[in-house]
RNA sequence: GCGGGCGUGGCGGAAUGGUAGACGCAACGGACUUAAAAUCCGUUUUCCCUCAAGGAAGUGCGGGUUCGAUACCCGCCGCCCGCACCA
């Protein structure tokens, strides 16, 4: 009997269509039933899907099926991030309306989702460029001005002085413009900001309750708030001359303690002070200048060798007497953290010792491990810095001699507090939240600035402010801007003509919102109270680990801003978070230097060649898919090629779903194998027969023992290790086959198809007909795995003399430990190894392993 | 530069203080076939030993804790992610 192969080409659109007919996944409100709601972070709509969606995106849906089974009512939407920066440059590239190039590509990946089988309940879909989206986010964003959540202020942006534009940091290439090659300057802008700092200590608290999040996020997370207790306090500044000048230097420091080894202080160059100065010197002017030049970017500015500005000013060390210190402008200063001053300490910190090496300004050490003797103690190229642990004192340092560093810092913070130049102080380093973007493929912000009345919120009756549509990319800026008519309205206050901001927001604020707007995606309110508080908040999120600080921390700042405003009762917004590897495939390139597509890669006589031109290609590293490189695999051709299952089977195989993944030719073909494998398996099942009572036992364990671990592993989200139990699994079925009772063999094949169902649902749906089973796999319950089949009665235990495996015994589960040291002390093999030394001890752990130590 | 992570056979990985290498890929040998594909059966960490039995080494590198370390601690090396206007 030959059984037909399974065509996913036919089966899997058939399967799909099923399930649109029967809404089998859409979600309603359910009080008698407990939730689930799942989330994968949306895509913005680039183009194409890539398999990066696609690993993404079936990891959600294993989970939302596999809850589906359990019996919860399983929440699964998607959406469109569909605001941002590729539509407008696609505008300016190509011609095309960034309304209609964003819409183009949903239409586009949304028929390539569907393709991948997802349980998604698309009548709940939404994108953030819909007027029917954003005019809640204009609305919110009232209610947070009303409630002090809003501030307008001056920020530094980057600069195009060629194309008059602002630039993203990813727009700068080497500090100049990436499309004009200018040079790019810093350029102060007046700003929206919300106020995420007014939740700082809140954001950082919260983060012990996430219990399910990984560890490294919220240690991300923590380390970006960056909560410090320093202190604020001012030096007496002097002039060359050591006259006494009417100004003082405040800086903030978290080492206060080593005040004795400060020779020096530094500004930020766009500190006031250095901005005053610079009218009446030219050289630091050009400092400045200088310093602009590096744009925004911190990692810029940090990467950046350390300079500075010798100001001729001296500020007076606060404890000795007659020791001033040189005020520098420098370049590694940050405006935005503290006090934009410092004082430098070169022996304990890295930056101030390359500085003080530059300039010739004094090292002196001031703190060192306990026992050394100060007069020894040096700094050469590396700066001191004690780690956690270390056991050091105070040197060098008059008072604080011999105490070690906390004592110090509280002995320097109470003498300046009393002195009356100081205060204990706790400091941030979270900013708060820039969201003005000069661009126009984004969220208006419903502001209108009046010349009598100053800043007016559009009235909400009169929202969505929405974006028009007839406006032109030829002319280098933010088109809004260059609207005949849309920026012209009347005062809503006075009435008189008054102009509508023409900034939009940051894209991060649609994706701050919309796991509460998928609650009740078509209600005229953000969310409904009653949606929010059956669906909130999302049990199981899943995205990059590259957005673990910015969107999960804006996100969670949105939902504590929404519950103040009264839109939400919820202050966490992702109970449990899964931060999902890379996808990554192999580089080709041609002898020249030209990226390759992998597809256009063969292999001839051991030798990679085009296989278009025949020419010689070399094998790169093994990357990060990306257009770039050409390293790139289009699902669509997977899928057409060997259908979705298979390439959702191989995403969550072998390797750990938090780990980068290598996309290969021949781990694809496994999977492809594999459906296969079990199509034939489950038709074999189907006209089972066979008499051997032990298979039958046997193959009867390893089915339930297979269910116990799978449905372990797909809780806690180990996809591969649940696919390396079903692959056992498949192999018990194939080597029980003919001998064991059909009862056995078709319970065995129904779990194998229940449990590969979430990664394989259109060959489960197929399996389940072939086999004659009820029903549809869709409705069908989770099996129960049978405890009495998962215990075995006898186990072994491994023998080990010193620490090394010599022996193994099998005996019965749960046998007390002196009866197996009875037993192992007397083997042929543990006497041979003791070489007649004598037993010293016997360590036994129960149903583990023996060591004997001789 | 700062912050965070990762590193195990030819390859992806399993084992989170107790038998290192489950499961998959690749490779090799065999069966079936006129042949190929597909499928099925078997072998596969390295080294010593003709085989067997047995032994030694081995989880990026160097140290430490422990009866026992891939896992815990300290110091290095390499790779990856984030750094506030990419999404």
């Amino acid at each position: 009997m030959s059984i037909e192969r399974y065509n996913p080409r036919e089966a899997e659109p058939r399967w799909q269509a099923y399930w649109t007919e029967n809404r089998s996944f859409e979600a309603a409100e359910d009080a008698a039933r407990p939730k689930y709601y799942v989330l994968e972070m949306f895509p913005y709509p680039s183009g194409r899907i890539h398999m990066g969606h696609v690993r993404n995106y079936t990891m959600g849906d294993v989970i939302a099926r596999f809850r589906r089974a359990l019996g919860y009512n399983v929440l699964h939407p998607m959406g469109w991030d569909a605001f941002g920066m590729p539509a407008e440059n696609a505008a300016i590239e190509r011609g095309v309306h960034p309304k209609s190039w964003t819409y183009e590509n949903i239409a586009t990946m949304k028929r390539q989702l569907k393709s991948m089988g997802l349980a998604l309940d698309w009548s709940r879909e939404i994108a953030t460029c819909d007027p029917s989206y954003y005019r809640h986010e204009q609305a919110m964003f009232i209610d947070f001005m009303e409630k002090g959540l809003v501030e307008r202020k001056v920020s530094m942006v980057n600069w195009d002085p060629v194309d008059h534009t602002v630039l993203a940091n990813e727009q700068v290439i080497e500090g100049r413009g990436w499309r004009s090659g200018a040079l790019v300057e810093k350029r102060e802008l007046a700003q929206w900001f919300l106020k995420i700092t007014a939740y700082s200590d809140e954001l950082l608290s919260a983060l012990d309750g996430l219990d399910k999040w990984p560890e490294k996020v919220r240690l991300m997370q923590k380390n970006w708030i960056g909560r410090s207790e320093g202190m604020r306090f001012s030096f007496a500044l002097e002039d060359a001359q050591g006259k006494l000048l009417n100004e003082k230097l405040t800086v903030y420091t978290t080492r206060h303690d080593t005040i004795f080894g400060a020779s020096f202080c530094a500004i930020s160059a766009d500190h006031d002070l250095a901005k005053r100065l610079s009218g009446s010197d030219q050289g630091l002017d050009a400092f400045r200048r200088e310093v602009a030049a590096l744009g925004t970017s911190e990692e810029t500015i940090e990467r950046a060798e350390k300079k500075g500005y010798d100001l001729g000013l001296y500020a007076r060390h606060p404890f000795r007497e007659g020791v001033r210190l040189p005020v520098y402008a420098a370049n590694f200063v940050l405006m935005g953290y503290g006090e934009g001053a410092i004082f430098g300490c070169p022996a304990h910190d890295q930056r101030d010792l390359d500085f003080a090496r530059k300039y010739g300004l004094p090292v002196i050490p001031v703190v060192a491990p306990r026992g050394t003797d100060a007069a020894d103690f040096m700094v050469g190229a590396e700066a001191f810095v004690e780690k956690e642990g270390d056991n050091t004192v105070l040197i060098n340092s008059d008072f604080l001699n011999g105490m070690g560093v906390p004592q110090a810092k509280a002995e320097i913070a109470t003498r300046m507090e009393a002195m009356g130049i100081g205060e204990r102080k706790v400091n941030f380093r979270l900013r708060d939240w820039g969201v003005s973007r000069q661009r126009y493929w984004g969220c208006p912000i419903p502001i209108i600035h009046c010349a009598s009345c100053g800043i007016v919120p559009v009235p909400k009756a009169q929202l969505p402010v929405t974006l028009p549509d007839d406006v032109s990319f030829d002319k280098p800026g933010n088109p809004l801007e260059h609207h005949p008519a849309w920026k012209h309205v009347d005062c809503p206050a006075c009435g008189k003509a008054a102009r509508r901001e023409t900034d939009t927001f940051d894209t991060f604020i649609d994706s701050s919102w919309y796991y509460a707007r998928f609650c009740s995606p078509h209600a005229d309110v953000p969310v409904t109270e009653e949606a929010a508080k059956y669906w909130m908040g999302v049990d199981q999120y899943i995205g990059g680990v590259e957005h673990a600080i910015l969107h999960l921390l804006y996100s969670r700042f949105y939902a504590r801003a929404m519950t103040a405003t009264g839109h939400l009762a919820i202050k966490e917004p992702f109970d449990s978070l899964f931060t999902q590897g890379m996808v990554i495939h192999e580089t080709f390139r041609t002898l020249t230097g030209e990226w390759v597509l992998p597809a256009d890669a063969v292999q001839q006589d051991g030798k990679w060649v085009h296989a278009k031109t025949g020419e010689a290609l070399e094998v790169g590293g093994v990357e990060k898919m990306s257009k770039s490189k050409k390293n790139v695999v289009d699902p669509d051709d997977i899928i057409a090629r060997y259908g979705a299952d298979t390439a959702r089977w191989f995403m969550l195989s072998d390797t750990p779903p938090e780990r980068d993944i290598e996309w290969t030719e021949s781990g694809a073909e496994g999977a492809w194998r594999f459906t296969q494998r079990v199509w034939r398996l489950v038709n074999e099942a189907a006209t089972a027969s066979g008499s051997d009572p032990a298979a039958s036992l046997e193959l009867c364990r390893a089915a339930h023992k297979a269910l116990q671990a799978v449905t372990e592993d797909l809780s806690a989200l180990r996809f591969n290790r649940a696919i390396a139990r079903i692959y056992e699994l498949a192999n018990a079925l194939n080597a029980a086959h003919g001998k064991a009772e059909p009862a056995a063999v078709r319970e065995a094949a129904s779990f194998l198809i229940l449990m590969s169902a979430p990664m394989m649902p259109h060959l489960a749906e197929e399996c389940w007909q072939a086999l004659g089973a009820k029903g549809h796999v869709v409705d069908t319950p989770w099996p129960k795995a049978d405890p009495a089949l998962v215990v075995d009665d006898e186990v072994t235990i491994a023998v080990q003399v010193n620490g090394k495996r010599r022996d193994e015994i099998r005996i019965a589960k749960g046998t007390p430990a002196a009866e197996v040291e009875a037993k192992v002390r007397g083997l042929e093999s543990v006497v041979r190894s003791l070489e007649g030394r004598p037993i010293k001890k016997v360590i036994v752990v129960p149903d583990r392993i023996a060591n004997i130590v001789g």
